[in-house]
Formats: C-alpha cells, structure tokens, sequence
RNA sequence: GCGCCCGUAGCUCAACAGGAUAGAGCAUCAGCCUUCUAAGCUGAGGGUUAGUGGUUCGAUUCCACUCGGGCGUACCA
C-alpha cells in the first residue's frame, strides 16, 4: 500500500499506515487529491476515529482543528472549505456533515457496508487474517518459569496474554515461534534437590529439622514419596545434586506442560540457559566486551560500564566466585534470537522484572544489534484475594494457589478470558470467591452464548427449509441491523491494533460489544416469520456474526460453543 | 531516598494519537417470554476521572507538584 505522506514524522506515517483499511483508505485518498488547494493538509496528520456516538456519522476527522491554527482561521470555516472541495463517491459516502468545534464527519452509505457480510461468508475462519507482516518471523518469549514448583495463578497472566499475543501476531500474518526459556542450574536447584532429600529421609524416618527456606509444597513430599515407591531406601546416601534434583526437576517440568496444555498452550521451543554455557556463547559475549572495553575488575568481579552506555549505574556480570550473574546469560540468550533471524522478539514479564530489561537493550545494543526489534511487554502483579483477604504467593513457602486448582474450578475459558479482558498494564485483582461462586456472570458466557444461539436459530431455520442468502441484503436497514454490519465491518482493524499494540483485551471489548449488538438484534429482529427475503438476507447477516464471533474467540484461545 | 507502573461509578475495568454528553459488566431498583436459547433485552439511579496548578479551541489522556498503592533499586533469577 503506498504510504507517502510527505512532511509527516515516520511515527506518524506509521500510525497513519496501519489505520488504511478498507473505507479509512479511501477517505485519506479524498483528502490526498486536494492537497493541491490546501498544501498545509501535507504537514498536518490526518486521523479518522470512529465517533463515541452514532449521531456523528460513521468516520471523522478533526483535520480542521489541527489547521486553524496554520491557517489563522476559525476551525469551522475551515472544513466548509474542505467540504467545498472534496469530491466523493455518493455509492460509497451518503453525508458528510460539519459538526461541533469543527469535527467532519462521515456517514457511509449502508448498501456499501453490507458488503462485508459477502466477504465474511466467503473468507469465513480466515476472515480477520491480515498479510501485512507475511513472510515476518516473530519470537515471543513467556512463562519461562524455572522448575522448581507448579504454575501459580501468578503466571497464568503471564501464560494467557504471551499466549494469546502469539496468536495476535499469527493472525496479522508473522510465523511465530513460542519459546520458554528456563535455568535447571544454580542455587535455587540445588536448594529444590536437598528439599527433595530431606522429604524422602523423612519418609525413611529420619528425625528432620526442615529448613524455612526450603520449598514447602506438598509437591516436594510427593516427588520424595515416589523415589521411595521406585527406589525404596537405596537413595539414603546421594546428594542433593544428582537424582534428586533430576526426577524434581522432570517431575515439576512435566506439572507445568500438564497445566499449560490445560489451557491449550504449546511452546514449541524450550531453552535452556546452560546451553549458553556449553556452546561458549557467555564466554563468547565476555570477550566482546571486553575487546569493547566495557568491562573493569573492581573487588575481584567482572563489572560492565553500564554508565558508559546511559544508564545509572555499573553491574556486576561475572562474581567474584566466577559465576556469571543473571545479566550475561539474558544478553547472550536475546543475541540467539537475533542471530536466529527473527524480525521481531516479544518478551513478556512480570513487573518484578521490568528493571533488568533495559540492561539487556543496552548490552544489545553496543554490540550493534537492532534492539528496536525487541518489544518488552510488562505485566502487572495479579493480587489475589479470598474470602475478602489479600493471599500473598510465594513458590518457596508454597502458599500459592496453583493455575491448575484455578483451572479446574472455573474452567479453561474463564481463565483465558479473564486474564486477557484487560490492559497488562493495570494492576488486577483476582478475587476467587467470586471468581468460582458467580462464574455465571464473567463475560465470556455472554459471548458464548451469542455464538450458541445462533447455532441454535440456524438449526431451527433449517428445518424450516431457510437458507441464507446475499441477494436481498439492502433490506436489512433497521437500527439493530446497520449496528451490527457496522460492527462487523471493524473487525479486520481491531485485529490489527489488536496485535500491532499487542493489546489482548481489545478483542475482548469489541466481541463484547459485537455480541450485545447480536443480542438486541434477535429481541427486536424475527427470522421466522418475516417475509422469505428479509429472512434470508438476515440469516446471512447472523452467520457473518457467528463467523467473527468464532474467529474473536480462537484469538483469544475459548471455545466457541455450538449449544449451551 | 531514587526509578518504573498504577489511581476513573459501591466493586472489577474501558475510553483507539489530546476530541464531541467519560462508557461496560457486576451489584441495586422497575419492567419484558403461549413463536428462532431469559446465560437475553428495555429503563432508572450511581462520577469534582485521587488532589492542586499549568499547557490549549478542547485534558481521564501531556507537564509540574502533593497524596495513596504495586514493583524494583543485589557479587538472587
């Protein structure tokens, strides 16, 4: 698509860019051909937003305002002269009209807007799907939890949002690879060996002083338990270090695949940091450093001139002990992914997280990588409260209340939904009384029940011998009908704002509001007994809306159910 | 102390780039099923967008300060 907007900042360009769908595309093309007459329309960013109320048309633009000030004129008089100049196709533009402060607005002919209706049908499951990025290749990266206990309610945020954002970018056309990256190394592991050890001496008898540091869970004892029930007592005198920490570690591992398939989530690449190790890419990356000149010894560890880079302070990269700290490995790890190609890398964390990732930027940076690819994306904590109380979560004092226990007692698409219906960025509280009392009344039922009732009308209308059909469509011009086929017509760009701001719980607000506007429709709107064609042209209307229904919730990873 | 995020209706959250009368769901109240699913629809009440200033035609949105909450601020990851 051309995009040259001249005299307009590239970030403009850009957003101006990802808004030509369809009908806006048009609109800038009107706008285009009188720049001649007004050249400040050049250097001005032409916007068009869908207004807050139906009265101000379909499209609108506060161009007129933006010029007053350019052109020294009352921002009203300026859009009658635009008015006066723009020439439109009255097929596909019925009005524009001059409103408030300056506001031009348009109103789309409905004939042209139940064109849609043709497309969905026949794209149907691909209806929605872009290729503006075909050929792209994303990395997102998320949960990454190391093993050493089940999932927490915690990381469902992470899971469900990385998950879904996945599926976002998939759907605007990048081949997407899901990765989890983990650490079977270091303190924390050995720690989950011993606690195993000390569980299992238990089991034999052995008077025990368990540490509080120590993991706590129940899934320690079980694990413990199981050694015992394959190896009985042979196991008295290992280490922490060797079976111990392995069967924990595949054990733990398997729970967490268990519990992420529970709610339909794969990654298909799993890596592992020691692998940075066993390959030389840390010592490797060291060494780059130091040809740099980025690094200094200072009490017998190895620190990187973060200052020299822009930040505030230095750190330490490899300790006094030799062991690198966390920093290195996450640089040698994000320097795989550009070395891997990906055009665009998503890491998804939680907010505990957010002060590490600009080091690793800088760190990229320097070594001349094109850290613009990376896209941080920082969630908020999940608080969650029961029966009216905060519970704080700890994997070590095992506290928690595990993602799987959550699936079970509200079900994978509870869980999905809930978790992406809102912005990353808030601060959210899960409260679960609520949550598996009243789970009636969550959101994603309204949904559903859109998409099963009109599985449900169809099944009726077929008996009847009705079938859908195109030929009449210009009779579906009542209220709740043009709302609906306005509704419908947003859908391809919702998904990709959806995805370009990686903003899941977008498309949960627009299914909600599609699904409202469904539901009016069938209390104002028969379809048997209305005359053949309107039942007809309305029969095609509903089976669009159930396509998009269907597509917005395979996004978001729920079921579309044919009955409920 | 410093840095990042947040503060919107009783509760949980929206508001697309600074736009028009700040919107939903839940909860409360009043209505709507002898015809396609009432897990639905219609209507009502509920707001100084934490506060004070500033920027401008216009501020929930941008800036400054204050108050309140979360997370960081390690030779933990």
């Amino acid at each position: 698509m051309e995009c040259g907007r001249p005299g307009i900042g590239q970030r403009e360009q850009e957003v101006i860019c990802q808004r030509d769908l369809k009908l806006k595309e048009y609109l800038y093309q009107i706008f285009k051909e009188i720049e001649e007459q007004i050249p400040e329309l050049k250097e001005t960013p032409l916007i068009f937003e869908v207004p807050k109320s139906e009265q101000h048309g379909d499209l609108s633009s506060n161009v007129a305002m933006l010029l007053s000030k350019k052109l020294r004129k009352n921002p009203r008089e300026i859009a009658n002269d635009i008015l006066s100049l723009i020439k439109y196709d009255s097929e596909i533009i019925s009005k524009v009209e001059i409103a408030g402060a300056g506001f031009i607005n348009f109103f789309f002919n409905p004939n042209y807007y139940t064109k849609i209706i043709k497309i969905i049908l026949e794209q149907k499951d691909k209806f929605g799907k872009s290729s503006k990025y075909s050929g792209k290749k994303a990395n997102v990266e998320f949960v990454s939890a190391n093993p050493t206990g089940p999932l927490t309610v915690g990381h469902g945020r992470n899971a469900v949002v990385g998950d879904t954002v996945a599926n976002l970018l998939e759907w605007i056309g990048y081949q997407v690879d899901r990765e989890y990256y983990f650490n079977n190394a270091g303190r924390q592991m050995r720690v989950l060996g011993d606690s195993v050890r000390l569980r299992y001496l238990e089991i034999l008898g052995e008077k025990i002083d368990f540490p509080e540091d120590y993991y706590q869970g129940d899934y320690i004892k079980d694990i413990a338990k199981k050694l015992f029930d394959e190896h009985s007592d042979k196991l008295k005198d290992e280490t922490a270090e060797g079976i111990f920490k392995e069967v924990a570690e595949q054990e733990i591992f398997a729970d967490i695949k268990k519990t992420l398939l529970n709610l339909n989530i794969r990654h298909n690449i799993f890596y592992n940091e020691k692998s940075l190790y066993d390959e030389g890419n840390i010592s490797q990356l060291l060494k780059e450093f130091e040809q740099k000149e980025l690094t200094y010894i200072k009490d017998g560890a190895v620190w990187l001139k973060l200052t020299s880079l822009g930040k505030e302070q230095d750190k330490v990269i490899v300790k006094s002990s030799g062991e690198p700290t966390y920093r290195l490995p996450d640089i040698a790890y994000h320097i795989t992914k550009f070395n891997r190609g990906y055009d665009l890398i998503v890491d998804l964390f939680g907010s505990d997280h957010a002060a590490t990732y600009p080091d690793v930027m800088a760190g990229v940076s320097v070594l001349n990588f094109d850290s613009s690819k990376m896209k941080v994306l920082i969630h908020q904590f999940v608080t969650i409260t029961q029966d009216g109380e905060v519970v704080k979560m700890s994997t070590r004092k095992a506290n928690y209340i595990t993602l799987d226990e959550l699936i079970n007692e509200v079900g994978k698409d509870v869980v999905r939904y809930f978790f992406n219906m809102r912005n990353i960025s808030s601060h959210m509280n899960f409260d679960l009384t609520l949550a598996k009392k009243q789970s009636d009344e969550n959101p994603v039922f309204y949904l559903q029940y859109a998409h099963a009732r009109i599985c449900s009308i169809l099944r009726t209308t077929e008996q009847e011998n009705l079938r859908l059909s195109i030929d009449h469509l210009d009779l579906l011009n009542s209220d709740e009908e043009k709302d609906l086929i306005k509704k419908l017509n947003r859908f391809e760009e919702e998904v990709l704002l959806s995805a370009e701001n990686f903003e899941t719980h977008r498309v949960c607000f627009y299914l909600e509001d599609l699904a409202s506007a469904f539901h009016k429709f069938y209390t104002f709107r028969r379809i048997l007994g209305s005359e053949k064609d309107v039942a007809e042209a309305r029969l095609a209307l509903i089976t669009a809306v159930k396509i998009v229904l269907k597509n917005g919730l395979t996004i978001l990873g729920v079921e579309a159910p044919e009955k409920m």
